[in-house]
DNA sequence: TACGTGACGGTTGAC
DNA sequence: CAGTCAACCGTCACG
């Protein structure tokens, strides 16, 4: 094959198979990164992470292996010569002042975070059995995964010298800072490690948090992908965790309930999963799950802990079990997950488990955001700061050390803790969405489907297991998806596809009534800040593209932002955010107020709990609608529109008509549904739903209507047409499938927060500010300025 | 077809 | 301040 690579004119600039520019030498911008590693996390094969991202394969291989092997995907340090032996760096190695210093620190950490009542082992076990779900993912191939796993286990025991139980997260960090050859990261690197402690024990570890304090910025820098990592990782595990203890209570609820309405497939592949699985409840400790145990508990839910939920979507089912069993705020069992994968997060240096286990101070990890950002407007809620882009942890402001030109997505909030396979748990619990691919996700699987199955190992996502159960409309396209992958797909990366939203929209505009993957501009593809050529893209645009779909999910009073494509999804989330709205409604349940009582009656599916948890807006596309207000986006969250029916329009998508010509309202006059939303945002989240269940990959991207003919369809799913044309009303089908999210076509919806796509590269740091401001789904913008200099 | 790996040309930054 | 050089980068080609 002719190497594909053409010097550009620009000097220095290259394009690469996939018609991506890069620079030669310099490393692939964070964002990137992290998205290669979101991705495999979700279970996408890396020849198709790196058809999405347009990057190389080998690129994609070393990063994996490299985040499989160090546990970190940072960029390694480059340039610079070896540090002369007399440095205070060698002096310190070689001496072992390190390895003290970070062994002191974890000390410290897990003295301040571990819950007495939780056991080290405990703890160990959740992890580890986490990491290794994790691992199976990342390596599905590997059967060394557990090895992989035991190995820096191994290296962290030697290196921490004691028995703490270590996530995987933990490890890596300890194992990137090791990278770092200065004296000055290497102090930096071990406060990089406390300062992942600090994060979630701000109050308890006010020396570890001195010590961040005086990271440098590169290794905060570092620190920060290094979060994103570990947060990945965290809610991997959560959601793992999570899963297995909520699954059986949403089982019980969905039967109690449902009867015959609950899938019987799901109950028995559940319960012949839980047989098989053998993970002690004790892994869940400190987990959401155990959080929702105790929540639904409260509620007076019978939870058997001791069996063990496959999929996520059982988790979500839980959601909606809980919200059938007349919870008030179903958002509220959501938060808790969410609660918890903040804690996750924060839990990042140490480890995931010690992170989730510490359900008292979920936010405190916000305080490192804090410093760097400063008090945030979320603040009041949490101690939580946010950075300017409104990311907590994953402060994508920093310059990436890769391409500089590379424009993160403003929008980009690519949360990870949304987009990881746990973040699905955490956040479309609420609604009871169908997860996004967990590693353990068995949910939609045969009860026969195991991570042995037919599916690659990569392929634990339950679009995986479906698509050999169910002819999966979705899988039908993965073809054509893949021929989508050459043009540049939009993947998570809203961000960087800004600048194409010129790209016309009638193509997709026309598959969002078709219902038919919409392909994303080809322009998307473009990673760099400059417009690339699409001539120079030998990408071919293919006439079936992945759709890019975009959803809101109200969760609590406030919208999220959820961006599918194919069936990748992420959350356009801050997850302390969503945190934070999880808080506020477990207080509101702690104190019902009258709205609550609203969602009381399971019965009432049309009775909107303005609490609860919905799905407002689903669009195809890079949707350039996204400038919307919470209090916009309620007004065109009405019942579950379909794109193709009652909100689909394919104009109003249309990159061209600028988000501010567009208000929903405009977009969707036709749609009752959405007018009735506007008038009582409160009252559509009742359960009714149609859920196509094969549509199961993108469960969150069908609609129903819960009593309305109005479905939803799967965009990415064309064929599902049948099953969206199932409607169940009973709210139990909803639990079943956690598809009561209520989708409602993006078109509706006009949002700031998307708008700028096609002005990204210029307007990048407006647009973010201007998020924020306008809406509280700041999306985290993964850029910052200081990228672009270099 | 998917994946891992090495060569290649390039960039970076400490020395 | 410029040159050197080691380390790393992403891409491609190969197996």
């Amino acid at each position: 094959m002719v190497p594909f690579i053409n010097l550009n004119a620009t000097g220095g600039r290259n394009i690469n198979q996939y018609g991506r520019e890069f620079t030669n030498g310099r490393p692939l911008p964070d964002h990137l990164r992290v998205q290669i590693l979101q991705l495999a996390l979700q279970g996408v094969r890396p020849c198709e992470i790196s058809r999405q991202l347009q990057v190389s394969h080998g690129c994609v291989s070393k990063i994996l292996n490299r985040y499989r092997k160090t546990g970190s995907i940072n960029p390694g340090q480059i340039g610079g010569s070896k540090p002369k032996v007399t440095t205070p760096d060698v002096v310190n190695k070689l001496t072992g002042c390190d390895e003290i210093e970070e062994s002191i620190l974890q000390r410290a950490y897990y003295i301040g975070q571990l819950p007495t009542q939780l056991s080290a082992e405990t703890l160990s076990t959740a992890a580890s059995m986490a990491q290794s779900a994790f691992y199976n993912v990342i390596s599905p191939h590997s059967a060394s995964s557990s090895i992989y796993n035991n190995s820096v286990h191994s290296q962290a025991d030697l290196k921490n010298g004691d028995n703490k139980p270590i996530t995987s997260p933990s490890l890596t960090m300890h194992t990137s800072s090791q990278r770092r050859p200065k004296s000055s990261d290497g102090v930096s690197d071990n406060t990089s490690t406390s300062h992942h402690a600090s994060d979630s024990c701000n109050s308890k570890g006010g020396s570890v948090e001195t010590t961040h304090k005086s990271t440098p910025s590169l290794s905060t820098k570092s620190e920060r992908l290094q979060d994103v990592i570990t947060h990945l990782f965290n809610q991997a595990s959560a959601t793992y965790s999570s899963v297995q203890s909520t699954l059986p209570t949403s089982l019980s609820s969905v039967t109690e309930k449902n009867s015959g309405l609950c899938d019987k497939s799901d109950s028995s592949s559940v319960s012949s999963l839980s047989k098989k699985s053998d993970m002690p409840t004790a892994s869940t400790s400190g987990n959401p799950s155990v959080l929702i145990s105790h929540s639904l508990t409260h509620k007076g839910v019978s939870i058997a802990n001791s069996e063990i939920p496959n999929s996520s979507s059982s988790a979500e089912n839980v959601l909606g079990t809980r919200s059938n069993t007349n919870s008030p705020l179903r958002g509220a069992v959501s938060a808790k997950p969410v609660s918890n994968s903040d804690h996750g997060r924060s839990s990042s240096s140490k480890g995931s488990a010690s992170g989730s286990i510490k359900s008292p101070e979920p936010l405190s990890g916000a305080n490192r955001a804090a410093n760097v950002a400063g008090p945030s407007k979320m603040s009041s809620a949490m101690p939580i700061g946010f950075d300017k882009f409104g990311a907590v942890y994953y402060d994508y402001s920093l310059p990436d050390r890769g391409l500089g030109q590379t424009r993160p997505s403003r929008n980009v909030t690519i949360s990870p803790s949304c987009m990881s396979p746990a973040a699905s748990a955490v956040c479309f619990y609420p609604n009871g969405l169908p997860s996004i691919k967990t590693p353990v996700d068995f949910s939609a699987c045969s009860p026969s489907l195991d991570s042995s199955g037919a599916a690659t190992p990569l392929d634990l996502s339950a679009s995986a297991c479906k698509e050999s159960a169910v002819p999966s409309p979705h899988r039908k396209s993965s073809k054509a998806s893949e021929k989508l992958t050459e043009v540049r797909r939009n993947t998570p990366v809203l961000d960087e596809s800004l600048d194409e939203v010129k790209t016309p929209l009638s193509s997709r505009s026309v598959s969002v009534v078709t219902s038919t993957p919409t392909p994303p501009p080809a322009s998307l593809a473009t990673v760099s800040g400059e417009k690339q050529d699409v001539s120079q893209s030998k990408a071919t645009v293919p006439t079936l593209k992945t759709p890019y779909e975009r959803h809101f999910l109200i969760f609590g009073d406030n919208e999220l932002e959820i961006i599918s494509v194919g069936k990748n999804k992420w959350i356009v989330r801050n997850e302390l955010e969503l945190c934070r709205i999880a808080k506020e409604e477990v207080k509101k349940l702690g104190s019902p107020s009258p709205e609550e009582s609203c969602s009381k009656s399971s019965t009432d599916k049309r009775h909107f709990c303005k609490h609860s948890a919905k799905v407002v807006c689903s669009n195809t596309d890079s949707c350039s609608h996204l400038n919307h207000s919470s209090g916009d986006s309620s007004a065109c969250s009405g019942f579950k529109c379909s794109q193709s029916s009652c909100c689909s329009s394919p104009k109003s998508a249309s990159p061209q008509n600028p988000p501010t010509a567009t208000s929903p309202k405009d977009q969707k006059p036709a749609c009752s549904n959405h007018k009735r939303a506007n008038d009582s945002p409160g009252e559509f989240n009742s359960i009714a739903a149609k859920v196509p269940r094969s549509s199961s990959p993108l469960p969150y991207s069908v609609t129903a209507s819960p009593k309305t003919n109005s479905v939803c369809n799967d965009i990415s799913t064309p064929s599902n047409g049948a099953d969206a044309s199932t409607t169940v009303e009973d709210s139990s089908v909803l639990s079943t499938q956690s598809k009561s999210a209520s989708i409602v076509s993006n078109d509706c919806l006009s949002a700031t927060n998307s708008s700028p796509l096609g002005e990204e590269e210029t307007r990048q740091g407006e647009a973010v500010s201007s998020c924020e401001e306008s809406t509280e789904m700041a999306v985290a913008p993964v850029l910052s300025s200081d990228s672009e200099g270099s």
